[in-house]
DNA sequence: ACCTGAACACCGTTCAAGT
DNA sequence: ACCTGAACACCGTTCAAGT
């Protein structure tokens, strides 16, 4: 039964969610699918495009809320950002990683860009403030996930998952708050 | 002569400089010390704490801004965290990376935090919108030095410095309008 | 106090050769 | 078309032993 690309993906998204993205190695997801990590090889040029397939393919799991006033879609839908990179341990690290090689095909900063450049906002604003709220997310998640990872294997104490909620959301605020500013008549 | 713990950074930000972060090993901070990886063993207890340390000696040099009215000095301060960052290849991703273990020394969130606690923001507010301005910037410089590692290389092409130093500037200001708006009477 | 030598248990990647 | 075997050039880390 020969492998398939989507097969490596599936496995990669495995060994990440149980082990973490240090245990996510060629030879790991080579033997993962039963086969040796060379194999891995036919199927993508190096090991940073698997990950990033991996990235685009958490990134996807993230759904647009319907389509509504820009203040409440843009909250709804970095919680979504949040809540989703949450569900896969190390997401927002490798998210990061794969935004910034540009090898991910998924356009993070598209969709809020949209919706704010609708609301009347200027494009390169709205593209700047979209790349704002993306960074913020993921800064803030990584972070998160880290200090979870840590907690777990007690080197560090006292997670609070509901503050990092709360934290979250603040900052994300502020930025609406920002862009309300903006868009004021 | 005996190698010091100080001359283990130098040494490792001298690298850090040059080849960049994936070159940033241990064999080859000792080789640069004319010394083997396992005597850096002595000074530190794994590589992410000398990684730490390299992060916290670049942290160091960013100036606070003169104390001053809040706005002014956070445009100011995050523009020089900005510019320190741009001045180490590979810094943004090191720190973040950091910042996330937990191990650097610098808490980089602090001095904004104060400044925004003393115009008047809540305690929580002013540490939420301190992470939010970090991370920003983080995500900004992490992206802005990837970019231009592989347009060194030929494998994108066109990275426009001033564009990336205007997409920041953007990205700070309408947080900082955010603040204005929390803090107007 | 500080370092070497040498090992252990790994990595990503390549590529002829097989089926 | 897809995979193995085997190698190449590396890693971080440990630790007895040396000075």
């Amino acid at each position: 039964m020969a492998v398939r690309r989507a097969d490596v993906v599936a496995a990669a998204l495995g060994i990440l969610d149980q082990f973490g993205l240090a245990d996510l190695t060629m030879r790991r997801v080579g033997s993962a699918l039963e086969v040796k990590a060379g194999a891995l090889y036919w199927h993508f040029p190096n090991k940073q495009s698997l990950l990033a397939a991996v990235a685009d393919a958490i990134l996807a799991e993230v759904v647009a809320p319907e389509p509504g006033p820009w203040r409440p879609w843009l909250a709804a839908w970095t919680d979504r950002l949040r809540t989703t990179l949450l569900r896969h341990r190390d997401a927002a690290e490798l998210v990061s990683a794969t935004l910034a090689t540009g090898l991910g095909a998924v356009d993070l900063g598209t969709p809020p860009a949209r919706v704010l450049h609708g609301a009347g906002l200027g494009e390169a604003d709205a593209r700047a403030a979209a790349r704002a709220l993306v960074h913020l997310t993921l800064g803030q998640v990584s972070e998160e996930q880290t200090r979870a990872t840590l907690s777990e294997v007690g080197v560090v104490s006292g997670h609070d998952p509901e503050a990092a909620a709360r934290d979250h959301a603040a900052g994300v605020a502020l930025l609406l708050d920002g862009l309300a500013f903006r868009l004021r008549d």
